[in-house]
DNA sequence: TTGAAAGCGCTAACAA
DNA sequence: TTGTTAGCGCTTTCAA
C-alpha cells in the first residue's frame, strides 16, 4: 500500500530486490510475460514478490508515459439534487465497472464554474468528459465539436451544436402528463417551468403544448411560469398565479423541487390536493408516494442516463473515430398515483 | 486547453516558441519570477504566450514529480442517497476552494468494494482520504492508525480504532428525539434501527435509552427491531410489528429510507399519523414538511460534516505532524412538524 | 530471454 | 539573470 512515501512499492524496488531490471518486472506484471518469453522462475518469483510488497501501479506515472489516465470527468450542476445524484451513482458504478476512476465537479449552476471545471479536469489528464451543462450558454463547448475529445452530455443538451447526449425523452413525458391531465377534464393547466432555454425545459414545454393542440385547446401564456428549476420558484410562481386568480385546475410541475414549492404555496393558500387542483409532477423519488395525496409523477431513468452516458463515452475513447449515435433519448414513465381529480 | 493530443501546450512547446529554457518558463509561470531575478520583458513574453496557447499545467507531471496531486479521494456507501449526496456536495465544494480535486468512489454499501476503492485511489495518488466507511468492519483501517497518511472519516467511525472523524451528535439527536415524544406522553416508542453495530446506530440506541432511562421508562427489547437503513427494512420491521400486536404508540425512524419504509406499511395497514401513531424521523429533507402529515424530523446538518472533514484533511495534509481532534461531533436539530400526537 | 536508455511534463539542485 | 541536469515511476523502442 502506498501510504508511506518513504515505502512506496516501484517497479524499481522490486526488481532490485531480486536483482533484475524494472522492464522486465514491468512486463511481467503487465502480462506480457509469454510474449517476451521470460523464464517461468523469473516470473513467479516476481509476481510473488509484488503480491507479498502489495505492490500498485502508479497510475500517475504511467498516465503521464502512456497519455492513458483510465479516468473520465463528471460535471454535475448540483450532487444534493437528487435527480443529479443518481446520474452520478450510474456513472460511477459503471465507469467502476469498466476500470475507471471519476473525478467529480460539482458546477453549482454556474457556467463560470463549469468552465473553471474542465479546466482543473483536463489538467489532470482525463480521458473523457462526462457533463451535465448548466445549460444556458454553450460557447465554451464549440471547441469540442470538430475536436476528437471525447465528451458527452447528459440531462441537456445543445441543439445548435452537435455533440453526443443521453436525456430522458421530455417531449413524450410531459405530453403524456399532459394529455393524462386532459383526459381527466382538466383544460386549464398551469405549465410551472424549470430554467427556460434549457432542452429539458423546452421540449418539455413542446409536449405541453402538443398535448394540449392535440385536443384544441388553445395555448394560455398566462398560467406557463416560472424560469428555475428550484423550490423557490415553485413557491413564488404558485403563490402569484393564486393571488391574480388566475384560472386553472392542475399544476404540471418541472421537476421535483418545484412541486414541493408548489406544495407550500398550495398549503399556505389552504388549497388541498386533489381536491381543489390537480398535479402531477416530473421526477420521481422514493417519497413521492407517501405526500399527501401520493404524487402522480413523470419518471426518468436518472441512473440510466449516468450508466448510457459512460458507455458511450468508454466507446468514443476506445475509437475515437467510430461515429457516436448523436443523442440517445430515454423513455420516461407516467406513474399514476391520487394527486389527479377527474373533473366530470 | 488540452484537448488534442499533438496540440498538447506544455512548458517545453512554450520556452522553445521563446527560445528560452523549460526552468525559466517553469518559474515564471509558477510565480517566482522575482525570486529569480528573471528580467522583465522575459517574464512578460511568457505570461503573454502562456495565455494565448492557454497553458495549463499537466498537474500528471506535477503529481509525479512533486509527489503532490492537490486531490483527495471520497468514498461514498451510496451516492443517491440524499444523506450522502449532500455530504458529497459539501466535499467537493469545500475542497475545490482550497484548489483540491476530489475522486469520487461508490462503495455500494459494500467493503469489499470499500477496500477495493482504497487502492484504487491510492494508485491515483490521492494525497489524503476522506471516507463514509460502510461500519461493520474496519480492519483494513487498522494500518492508518500509525501511519502518517491523512485520513478522515465522515458519518459512522470506530471507537476501537483511533482515526479523526466528523460525524453528528447522534447520541443528542436520538435522545432529544426521544424525549420530545416522552415529554408528549408517549412510553412505548418503536425503535426503528438501522444497521447494527455501526456508530450512529449504536450512538443513537444509547440515546434512547438514555432518554427512557431519565424517565425511568424500562427498556423494551421487542419493539427494538432493524438492522439496515434501508426502505425494505423500515417496511418489513414495522409490518411484523403490527401483525405482532406489539404495543407501541410511537416510532423513531432512525433514517428518512426507514420512515418511508414504515409510512409504506402503515398505510398498508390503514393506519394514520398522527392518530393512530405518532412518528419522527432522522435525516431532514426539503419533503419532509409535505408528508402527510408534515414530519417531524431530527436534521443533519450533512454538508457540513463533509466541509468540516474536507478541512481537518487539508490541515493533515498541510501539518502531516499536528495532532488533529480526534473527533467532531456536530449537532443535530429537532424540527417539530406535526407527526406526533400529544397523548392526554 | 533480458536490459539499457529514452522520454512523458514537470520542478529543484547545482552551475554559471 | 538564465540554463543544465537529474529524476518522479512507468513503458517502449532498440540492442544484445
Amino acid at each position: 500500500m502506498s501510504m508511506d512515501v518513504n515505502s512506496r512499492v516501484t517497479l524499481k524496488r522490486i526488481g532490485k530486490q531480486l536483482g533484475i531490471s524494472v522492464t522486465t518486472v514491468s512486463r511481467i506484471l503487465n502480462g506480457h510475460a509469454r510474449r517476451y518469453r521470460i523464464s517461468k522462475e523469473t516470473e513467479k518469483s516476481v509476481v510473488k514478490l509484488a503480491a507479498e510488497l502489495k505492490f500498485v501501479p502508479s497510475r500517475l506515472a504511467r498516465g503521464l508515459r502512456l497519455n492513458k489516465t483510465t479516468t473520465i470527468g463528471l460535471v454535475i450542476p448540483d450532487i444534493s439534487n437528487p435527480f443529479f445524484a443518481s446520474i452520478a451513482n450510474g456513472v460511477t458504478v459503471e465507469a467502476h465497472r469498466n476500470n475507471y476512476g471519476v473525478i467529480l465537479c460539482d458546477s453549482q449552476d454556474n457556467v463560470d464554474m463549469e468552465i473553471e471545471s474542465l479546466e482543473v479536469l483536463f489538467s489532470r489528464g482525463i480521458e473523457g468528459l462526462l457533463l451535465c451543462p448548466v445549460g444556458q450558454s454553450c460557447e465554451h463547448l464549440k471547441k469540442f465539436e470538430r475536436s476528437r475529445f471525447p465528451i458527452v452530455l447528459a440531462d441537456r443538451y445543445f441543439p445548435q451544436i452537435t455533440i453526443p447526449y443521453v436525456a430522458s425523452d421530455n417531449f413524450a413525458g410531459a405530453r403524456d402528463a399532459t394529455q393524462y391531465l386532459i383526459e381527466n377534464g382538466h383544460r386549464q393547466i398551469m405549465c410551472l417551468q424549470g430554467l427556460r432555454n434549457t432542452s429539458p425545459n423546452k421540449d418539455r414545454v413542446r409536449g405541453y403544448e402538443a398535448a394540449l393542440a392535440a385536443h384544441s385547446i388553445p395555448v394560455n401564456r398566462d398560467i406557463m411560469v416560472g424560469n428555475s428549476f428550484n423550490e423557490q420558484c415553485g413557491y413564488s410562481e404558485t403563490r402569484q398565479l393564486l393571488e391574480n386568480k388566475q384560472n386553472f385546475t392542475a399544476i404540471l410541475a418541472f421537476s421535483n423541487l418545484l412541486m414541493l414549492g408548489a406544495l407550500r404555496a398550495l398549503s399556505e393558500a389552504k388549497l388541498r390536493i386533489p381536491d381543489n387542483l390537480s398535479m402531477i409532477s416530473f421526477d420521481d423519488q422514493p417519497y413521492m408516494a407517501h405526500l399527501s395525496p401520493p404524487m402522480t409523477t413523470i419518471a426518468q431513468e436518472s441512473s440510466e442516463i449516468g450508466q448510457k452516458a459512460v458507455r458511450l463515452l468508454l466507446e468514443r475513447i476506445q475509437s475515437p473515430d467510430k461515429s457516436t449515435p448523436e443523442g440517445v433519448l430515454l423513455p420516461t414513465r407516467l406513474i399514476v398515483r391520487e394527486s389527479v381529480k377527474h373533473l366530470n
